[in-house]
DNA sequence: CTCCCGATAT
DNA sequence: ATATCAGGAG
């Protein structure tokens, strides 16, 4: 297993390259926070979208921390879920000024506690603002992982740390980029593009379909 | 487990 | 019509 593993990052690595990337725009550590809030169940393309308006209208953390609920609800409309999330950015934002000092934490347990911030938003910040290691488990991170066969688990927690144990820690946050980037365009959730899969032989579903059969 | 919820691809 | 989208909370 621990050869294959190799492989496929590697083959990731020359697909899509080794660096991180982030898929929401933001130039600092409260706009991506809001962002990461904004984009549950919600597309990327979509909450840039939002986000490029959002962040002129409430051009700091001061300002957004301010906003009127209702008016906020209408600047997010559109990503869905507007009511939970516009309320919980209030909160969040009104918490790193009130706690925090204005700044964004570091810590797992200081950002699970604002409302609306859970592993999957932390390990973005913690990622992408702090450079710690982490793994974020979103809806593509589960289905491909599950599908190359490097966890079983249903909770994203516990393939959280299942995908810790299984992948070299310098591996944690390029698999993010590059399996997003995967399940964007090649291994999507209703259609895969099997045929078009480099890891379609290290996948049940990929060999079943392009009848490949590398053996695991 | 349920609810939150609009936009889009299939 | 239905599944899905960088999920989180009760």
């Amino acid at each position: 297993m621990a050869k294959y593993i190799r492989e496929i990052l590697q083959l990731l690595d020359d697909y899509y390259g080794a660096e991180y990337r982030c898929y929401l725009s933001h130039e600092n550590a409260w706009q991506l926070l809001t962002a990461t809030i904004l984009s549950a169940q919600c597309t990327d393309d979509r909450v840039n979208q939002v986000t490029k308006e959002l962040f002129k209208k409430y051009d700091t953390l001061e300002k957004l921390a301010a906003a009127d609920i209702s008016e906020l609800e209408q600047d997010i409309f559109s990503t869905g879920f507007y009511r939970n999330k516009a309320k919980n950015i209030l909160a969040s934002t009104n918490m790193l000024l009130e706690k925090f000092e204005g700044e964004v934490p570091r810590t797992m347990e200081e950002l699970t506690s604002l409302p609306g911030v859970g592993r999957k938003t932390a390990n973005v910040i913690r990622g992408n603002i702090y450079g710690e290691p982490s793994i974020v488990v979103d809806t593509h991170v589960k289905r491909i992982s599950k599908k190359l066969g490097f966890t079983d688990q249903e909770d994203p927690e516990k393939i959280e740390f299942e995908l810790m144990k299984v992948l070299p820690k310098d591996h944690w946050i390029s698999y993010n980029t590059q399996i997003i980037a995967h399940g964007r365009t090649i291994c999507t959730a209703r259609k895969p593009k099997c045929g078009e899969c480099f890891l379609a032989g290290y996948c049940r579903e990929g060999r079943k379909v392009t009848g490949r059969k590398d053996d695991m």
